[in-house]
RNA sequence: GCCCGGGUGGCGGAACGGUUUACGCAGAGGACUUAAAAUCCUUGACCUUAAUAGGUUUGUGGGUUCGAAUCCCACCCCGGGCACCA
């Protein structure tokens, strides 16, 4: 190996913080790039982390060169799971080892020479950061989106917490891998459903991948539909359904409600058959969603039996089912069955003998209808159609039907349009150690008050109305500070460590002075995420203040980058604070993250996932040291599209060594025209580049920006004598936001410019110089090539197919046939069509 | 089951209606060296042919087109997400 650059980059990397050159932030245009900040575990970096932080780099120091303010900062997620857990595993306080991991990230990260500005580095688990989380919280519950709950939530047995749906993995424990089970617990719970059709909308004007935004648009799982009231014969109660397919309700042929559905227990003793009932309701309330919903699984069910509900449609008396399959807390618990046209209700049909009716005609198959109509039905049809046998609704699209059909719903008030959402409310609390304490206070004498509505108009907060004897801390005095303890293990009682902490707990009610007790649940991992970025906008001297006039000049994010698990967690957690912050006109735009990019995760060189586990992981540290961090940086920029996932290859870290190298020695070794004459050629490509690199760039396309790079630096090489200095430079400065600390040695120290090349501004194209004054023309016969001549730009179609007719070869294969056609397209090709013997 | 993304040399990939395989890696041959490493030069899919040359080839099969890796239809395989949402 020529050289090895180690002691050149640190040296740059010294300089250029002193130098503060990736701190001007005076410039008029600004620029916002951003990456997911890491969680700092024990293992500290692999070399697939980086890969996205080479690429915001990279951006920053190109948008740099082309005069933006570029504020690109870094920080550590640092509550929650993991570190808890690894601190529980190595017995060390997870303060202590957050601190230790951090500096470990942070050293492996300076290694890379990246541009981050240190003095907005935040911690997530600092008193100062989370004050804002809490306060964020504060505004949260004060606006009434904050609720205490004790439905039964998912529990993960091993980490002896509550969790959010989000946190599952193939209905497992994401992280660490256990059977959940259902446990009823009390919870905060954030009414992110509120936000459903925000979240929704604003996904419209994002420039983000559209697969991510698929996947929030599936989660969040919009329906519209209408909501239909069906009477119980002989007694008050009702029942509710939602539907999407009001067109097939005279398909109806039973109802179904689920286990948990109140209705249930409100009749119990009209159903002939209660004990049967009351078994099953039993054993489906014991089951996760998992075991309940699984695609193997067969539906079951039971009838209510004596009891009938009536379809306000045509008066017919159906039969009423309780079945685990119908989910309790989507729509209203219960849903019409329609086995003709739905597959689900199909299937529970066919099981239990019901009646199936076919109402909607298929306009595409018409064989599909001769096999519903009168002779067995063996398939459910789900799509639109032509009502049959639906009163005064026959002969309608299903389209036109469901609209005139909520109409008639509605005119006599038997139901109404409905929009659903798959998309459930946040589960915000965590029963562990290792998270941001709540800002609340429980008060019985505030809860007496409350109840007896014994207080003052205004005292209390919407949020402390709606949560009966959960007082407010008030927002001077946050943060409420984690309390320093020995243990803290999880309990698993479904209470948190905290609660043993007497004197913590132990506190005064902020309203009327009483005897209060602090909530010891936790704020979950994601808490602290859900705001980062604006906290990179507000820190001075280590404190935090809410300083609008930063937050309005950065803000959006331009460009946000990291990985695709984040698509239904972090991104929407993130996109659903800030839109709250947006309508109490905390921050003045109404999307965090404009621009999104994801990084392709790089694999082990086995083609797995790199884990200590397999003992395939690749450490930065070791790459840096021997190949250098410019090697490593262009190398993960070259392996392939950013967006995909590929593996490791040690030997193709070793050609970036070898450009490097080749650049460096030169370079340094070979002196240069410092004036020439000009030389089209150099020129052409040159710009060529330059314009190709841009672009590059700009699409996320490192790979086939570096390729480009490499095409000039081998013309460079092969016709040195031509190249002028300048040409030189130019090459350099492209090159620079790939491989900063060569190009800036080679800069400054044997070129011997005073100003960094980072401070730069980057090249720009010629489109005129661009142009070829020659191109070799491609001779097609029948769409074949046969022959490939040199032609001067821009020739006419007539001088094209007389040089092309020209040709010895392409005369004797036309030799004799009648010439069809002849295609041309300028600079390019043109294409004999003859007639085929 | 549904929704995305992807199948191109020995390998990573490039080209997204017009030369398939840019750029890089690995390989082969050569130069330098006592030798090796490093470096530099040459080479580069497959089949037929002594060579010239011709033919085949972008997961498979069909279609549109003067011309398809690229557009359309059907199928197969790999990766990811969702999953009884009425």
């Amino acid at each position: 190996m020529f050289k090895n650059f180690n002691k050149i980059s640190k040296k740059w990397q010294k300089i250029w913080e002193k130098e503060g050159i990736y701190k001007n932030y005076k410039k008029p245009k600004k620029f916002y790039v951003l990456d997911m900040f890491p969680y700092p575990s024990g293992e500290g970096l692999h070399v697939g982390h980086p890969r996205g932080y080479i690429a915001t780099d990279l951006i920053a120091r190109y948008k740099q060169m082309q005069g933006y303010s570029v504020l690109h900062p870094m920080g550590w997620d640092a509550f929650g799971l993991p570190a808890e857990n690894y601190a529980l595993k190595h017995k060390i306080h997870p303060k202590i080892a957050v601190s230790k991991n951090i500096k470990r990230f942070k050293e492996q990260l300076n290694k890379f020479g990246f541009t981050y500005d240190w003095d907005r580095e935040i911690n997530t688990t600092d008193p100062e950061y989370y004050k804002w989380t809490q306060w964020i919280f504060l505004k949260l519950f004060e606006n009434g989106l904050v609720y205490e709950s004790f439905e039964p939530i998912i529990w993960c047995p091993s980490c002896k917490t509550g969790l959010a749906l989000e946190d599952l993995e193939d209905g497992k424990c994401e992280r660490c891998g256990s059977e959940v089970e259902k446990k009823p617990l009390r919870q905060w719970v954030l009414k992110m459903t509120a936000y459903a059709e925000k979240l929704l909308k604003g996904l419209e004007e994002l420039d983000w991948p559209e697969s991510i935004k698929e996947q929030q648009k599936n989660w969040i799982g919009k329906s519209q539909g209408a909501e239909i009231e069906f009477r119980i014969l002989n007694s008050k109660f009702k029942i509710n359904v939602f539907t999407t397919r009001l067109d097939t309700i005279f398909g109806c042929t039973y109802l179904v409600v689920a286990p948990e559905h109140e209705l249930v227990s409100s009749i119990k003793h009209q159903v002939s058959n209660w004990p049967e009932v009351e078994k099953y309701i039993k054993q489906a309330k014991k089951k996760t969603d998992l075991q309940r919903t699984g695609l193997t699984k067969d539906k079951t069910g039971v009838e209510l039996k004596s009891i009938k509900a009536i379809n306000p449609f045509n008066n017919e008396e159906v039969p009423i089912f309780v079945a685990d399959y119908v989910l309790p807390h989507y729509g209203t618990g219960a849903v019409m069955a329609v086995p003709a046209h739905d597959e689900r209700d199909y299937e529970f049909a066919t099981k239990y003998n019901l009646p199936i009716r076919q109402v909607i005609l298929s306009q595409i198959n018409p064989d599909f209808n001769a096999d519903l109509r009168g002779k067995k039905i063996n398939k459910a049809f789900t799509e639109d159609g032509i009502l049959v046998d639906s009163g005064k609704f026959t002969g309608m699209t299903s389209e036109k039907a469901r609209q005139e059909m909520i109409k008639w719903l509605e005119k006599n008030k038997l139901g109404s349009r409905k929009i659903n959402y798959k998309m459930r409310d946040w589960v915000f609390a965590r029963q562990r150690y290792w998270g941001e304490p709540f800002p609340l206070v429980f008060c019985e004498n505030c809860a007496k008050r409350i109840k007896n509505k014994k207080y003052k108009k205004g005292e209390f907060t919407k949020g402390e109305l709606l949560n009966p004897g959960w007082i407010q801390i008030q927002e001077k005095d946050l943060p409420v500070k984690l309390p320093e303890v020995k243990y803290y293990e999880p309990s698993g009682t479904g209470e948190s460590p905290l609660t043993n902490i007497s004197k913590w707990v132990n506190t005064e009610c902020p309203k009327c002075g009483g005897l209060a007790k602090r909530e010891t649940n936790t704020m979950p991992q994601w808490a602290g995420s859900n705001w980062y970025y604006v906290a990179y906008l507000i820190k001075k001297n280590k404190k935090y203040q809410w300083d609008k006039k930063e937050i309005k000049k950065w803000l959006p994010v331009d460009l946000y980058v990291g990985g695709v698990e984040h698509a239904t967690r972090h991104l929407l957690y993130a996109r659903f604070w800030h839109k709250f912050l947006y309508d109490i006109k905390a921050v003045p735009v109404n999307e965090p993250f404009k621009k999104l990019m994801n990084q392709g995760l790089i694999l082990a060189e086995d083609g797995r996932k790199m884990s200590k586990r397999w003992g395939n992981v690749i450490n930065p540290d070791d790459m840096i040291r021997i190949f250098g961090a410019d090697a490593l940086r262009l190398y993960e920029m070259f392996m392939g599209p950013f967006d995909q996932s590929i593996a490791w290859s040690s030997d193709g870290i070793r050609g970036m060594k070898r450009f490097l190298d080749r650049i460096y020695k030169l370079v340094s070794g070979v002196r240069y025209q410092v004036s020439g004459n000009k030389n089209e050629k150099i020129e052409r490509l040159l710009h060529q580049t330059i314009k190709k690199v841009t672009e590059d760039i700009e699409n996320f396309r490192f790979n086939t920006a570096i390729s480009s790079l490499m095409i000039l630096f081998n013309d460079i090489e092969k016709n040195l004598q031509t190249y002028k200095l300048t040409n030189l430079q130019t090459f350099l400065k492209l090159l620079a936001p790939f491989a900063p600390h060569l190009t800036e040695e080679i800069w400054r120290n044997v070129l011997g410019n005073k100003k960094s090349i980072h401070l730069e501004s980057w090249p720009k194209y010629n489109p005129k110089l661009i142009e070829e004054e020659k191109f070799e023309m491609i001779v097609q016969v029948n769409g074949k090539v046969r022959d490939r001549v040199s032609a001067p730009s821009g020739i006419s179609q007539k001088e094209a197919e007389n040089i092309a007719l020209s040709s010895e070869k392409i005369k004797k294969l036309i030799a004799g046939l009648k010439i069809k056609k002849i295609i041309f397209v300028p600079n390019r090709l043109i294409n004999i069509v003859i007639s085929q013997s």
